[in-house]
DNA sequence: GTTGTTACTTACTAACTAGTAAGTAACTCC
DNA sequence: GGAGTTACTTACTAGTTAGTAAGTAACAAC
C-alpha cells in the first residue's frame, strides 16, 4: 500500500540529507572495496569513515549484504555506454542509416572508464570476487558478462571483410578489460587512453580496418 | 649455521611428511582464496580443510602473511614458459637461428593454463587485490607485470612489418587475462583455447600474420 | 499537543579473527 | 637412555565481526 503523500519541502529537504548520508555510505564502501575487497571490508570501517555508528550504516543498508546492493545499484544500474552509442544509429538518431565501428565504441568507453578510475577498480575488485560460485554476486556479473559480448540481434557494426564483428568485441573488451587492471594498479606509470591507442593498433590493424575504425 | 647433516631415510621420510602436510595446507588457503579471496579467507578454515587445529597451521607458516608467502612461493617462483619458450631459440636450442613467434607463444601459454585453472583463478583473485597499494602483493604484482610486458633485449620477435613487438604481446596478454577471467567465472560455458583461436583471428589476423604465427 | 517518523546512539551478543604460550607424544641422534 | 627436535594440541588473549534491541532527540503531520 501507498501511504506516501506530496511530501512537503521540510519532509523533501530531510530526505534529501538522508540521500546524501547514504551517498556517503556508499562512497566510503566503494573506496573500502577498492582497497581491500568486499570481503575485507567492514561495516565498522564504512561507519569510521562517514563519522557514524556501524549501527547507525545498519540503519541505512540493513545488513552488509544490503550495502553492497546500494553499490551496486549505484554504480552499475543506469544506462549502458553500449546502448548509449547504439542510439545514434537507430532511426531518429544523428547517424541513421551509418553503421556502428567497433573500434569508435571501444574509443568511447575507453574515455569514459579513464574518467572514472574508482569505478573501474570497484568493477574490477566485485567482478573478480564474483568469479567465485560463492559470492552473492556471482550471477550478476556472469549475465553481465554474457550480456555484453552477446551479439545483439538488431545491430549491424561495420567491420573489414572476414572479421567476425563478435569475436572483434568480444576479444577488444577482454584486451581492455586487462589493460584496466594494469592502469589501475599503475595509475602514475600507466596512461590508459595512450596506451589503449597503441592497443587499437595490434586489435584494428591498418590497412585491414581502413575505414572501419 | 648450517646444522643440518645429511638427513637419515628416517628423518628424510619424516620432512617429506612435513612437506606434504605444508602442501595440503597451501592447497586448501589456494582453494579458500579462489572462494572468497585472501582477505576473505581465515587460519581456521584451512585448519578445517586440513583437518588440524588453527594453531596447527600457523606452526607450518608462523603468520597469515607467511602462508600467503608459502602460496606465492608454491606456485609463482619458478620458471616461466616466456624463458623455456625463449630457449629454444637461444644457441644449442631446437629453434636455434630462428624467431620466436608471438601467436605460438601465446599458444603455448593457454595451453598451460588451461589445464590449471585453479593456478589460474589464484592468479586473477591475488592480482586483483593487490591492485591496491594496501595488499602487501601490491609491489610483487607490478613488478610481475612489468617484467612480462618489458621487452627483453635480446628477444627479437618475428613480426609483420608495421607491428610493434612489444604493443603486440602487451595486448595479447591483457586479451589473455580478460578472456581467462570470464572463463575461471564459467568454466562450463566457455572453451578457453578455442575462445583463444577466434581471438588470434583478431589480434593476429591473416593475411597481414601469414608466416608468422 | 499528541502521534508518528526519521536518524541516529548506546549497549549488547555470539561468533570469529590472528596470534601466543605452554604443553605433549613421537621420533631422531648419539 | 638421555637430549633434542618435530609436529602438533589445548588453552588462552585481545580485538573485530555482523547483527539486534532498545532507546532518544529532532522534527513533521494534523
Amino acid at each position: 500500500m501507498d501511504t506516501q503523500k506530496t511530501p512537503t519541502p521540510a519532509a523533501k529537504k530531510r530526505s534529501a540529507a538522508a540521500q546524501e548520508r547514504l551517498d556517503q555510505i556508499v562512497s566510503a564502501a566503494v573506496r573500502l572495496i577498492n582497497a581491500r575487497g568486499f570481503n575485507g571490508m567492514s561495516l565498522q570501517a564504512v561507519a569510521d569513515e562517514v563519522g557514524i555508528t556501524q549501527a547507525g550504516v545498519l540503519h541505512y543498508v540493513g545488513s552488509k549484504h544490503g550495502l553492497l546492493v546500494e553499490v551496486i545499484r549505484r554504480y552499475y544500474d543506469r544506462s549502458s555506454t553500449l546502448d548509449d552509442y547504439l542510439s545514434l544509429f537507430h532511426p531518429g538518431g544523428a547517424f541513421e542509416g551509418q553503421s556502428p565501428k567497433i573500434p569508435e565504441y571501444c574509443r568511447l568507453l575507453v574515455a569514459e572508464n579513464n574518467s572514472q578510475p574508482e569505478l573501474v577498480m570497484l568493477f574490477q575488485m566485485l567482478n573478480t570476487e564474483a568469479m567465485s560460485t560463492e559470492s552473492p554476486l556471482h550471477e550478476y556479473f556472469n549475465d553481465r558478462s554474457r550480456g555484453v559480448i552477446e551479439p545483439e540481434p538488431d545491430v549491424n557494426w561495420s567491420v573489414p571483410e572476414g572479421i567476425d564483428a563478435t569475436e572483434a568485441i568480444s576479444c577488444a573488451l577482454a584486451a581492455m578489460y586487462g589493460l584496466e587492471g594494469r592502469w589501475v594498479a599503475r595509475p602514475d606509470e600507466i596512461d590508459y587512453p595512450a596506451e589503449w591507442s597503441k592497443f587499437e593498433d595490434i586489435l584494428f590493424p591498418l590497412p585491414l580496418w581502413e575505414g572501419y575504425r
